[in-house]
DNA sequence: TCCCCTAAGCTGTATAGACAACCTTATACA
DNA sequence: TGTATAAGGTTGTCTATACAGCTTAGGGGA
């Protein structure tokens, strides 16, 4: 295969096959070509083939099976290995009602301290959400979250009336690295008055950078009133990590 | 190189380093042999020896510097798996000063709320304590921890002017399950008046359990005021977990 | 019809050889 | 003395080839 871009032969292999995974064009559990047929179709030798598969599968993204061939891995494995999941069914795994009001959405210029947060230049186009999340009516957590598209390919592409923006990045952007910075915090006004809690009650900041191969894909802080909601997490330090509702 | 094994030769050549850094043979920062010293030494060809080195490097347990070398890597990496810290070396690694005053240490018969926290009968016999942690004079984690002896022999014998009893949980009882509960919370003025705060000032609040062979070792209410202390943690979701202070 | 065997395809591993990029060190030159 | 250059070692990558072990599909024989 002839030189394209600086990046290794194994790497662009890759990234071919994770974007195809990511399009959705290969979705759970459809078989995903053969080293055989990737050294026909791209050129490269068996070798380069191989390791870009076993890496893909060492990363959690493939299934290989002796004999038989390679797998786009269901999702759920990868997915909410930390922490990551998803607000609306962990209130209806309570047996509550979620609800949710989108109270932005849309493309902003970032402003300096969020282009910082990216690592990214000021101005910078990035998508805002802002979520308002509600327990059998009661606000539980406010979602304020940047998500770059060029991280999160297809992002754009989304039609957000059919699936939330978050639901979308669980499902198909590979989150590999997590930053957690936990806070005790009093809202502004505004906030509070979205959360719709006294003026003075504290509340919980999480916010969270989430990676993809090094890149940022979203930055998101979550507001919790302190008397509605505490973040609770159990796992074992044992081979893999692993948390309880 | 002859098969001995069942198991494949990379995995074997793996296996040979690993053991060589396990027993201090090879410590931290110490060369390794290059990948053609292999090829000699184990008789393998390079692209073998080149997959032992990089998967180990991708473990975590090596560092390689392209036209250098490649090193052990130092353990603090790979060390305490989840924010399992002692605040005073967190401090101290800040270049900060630490120091404790001890409120309270000694036996005491549990309370209903604690001895639930421990799964145990009420009046359970507990060691007690209670520390203000301080950096450069300015308390930053009010901690309140009760200790099961029974699930940590020993800690009874040891002599707490020497060493801490956080430093000895640490270093002698293998805690391989940690539950986590994080509030924010307004502390009651007396330890609102520990912590040198303002009324109404929020705090942070962790709880942890940690278990060592499915049974509790010890439980402990850690608070943070707000304005000076974050919880932050980082890792990936990938082979190795990693953390930053 | 049923069973066995073979062939083809797949992954997994291993080797030898090659080139590029990088770093360090020694050497030759000004 | 100081600088530029060359040499050699190191990692990183890529290719072509080979063999082993596994699974599945299909064909031939009883």
């Amino acid at each position: 295969m002839m030189m394209a871009a600086a990046s290794p032969l194994y790497q662009r292999v890759k990234d071919h096959i994770l974007q195809r995974i990511q399009s959705g064009e290969l979705g759970p559990g459809k078989r995903v070509p053969s080293e055989n047929e990737i050294v026909g179709a791209l050129s490269v030798s068996r070798m380069t083939a191989n390791r870009a598969l076993r890496e893909l599968t060492e990363q959690g993204y493939l299934d290989r099976v002796p004999g038989v061939g390679t797998f786009v891995k269901e999702p759920q494995a990868r997915a909410s290995l930390m922490e990551l999941k998803n607000i609306a069914d962990e209130i209806t795994a309570r047996g509550a009602i979620h609800s949710a009001e989108i109270i932005e959405s849309g493309y902003v210029e970032a402003k300096p301290s969020v282009a910082e947060s990216f690592g990214k230049p000021v101005g910078v186009r990035l998508y805002h959400l802002q979520i308002l999340h509600r327990e059998n009516g009661l606000p539980v957590q406010l979602e304020d979250r940047y998500v770059d598209e060029a991280a999160a390919p297809g992002f754009g592409a989304q039609d957000f009336t059919k699936i939330t923006p978050t639901q979308w990045l669980l499902a198909c952007v590979p989150v590999d690295e997590l930053e957690h910075t936990v806070e005790a915090v009093v809202p502004k006004p505004r906030k509070a008055r979205l959360l719709e809690i006294d003026k003075g009650e504290p509340c919980l900041s999480l916010y969270r950078r989430s990676f993809s191969q090094g890149r940022i894909v979203t930055v998101v802080t979550l507001l919790y009133p302190a008397s509605r909601y505490a973040l609770h997490s159990r796992y074992s330090t044992s081979p893999q990590g692993r948390i309880s509702p």
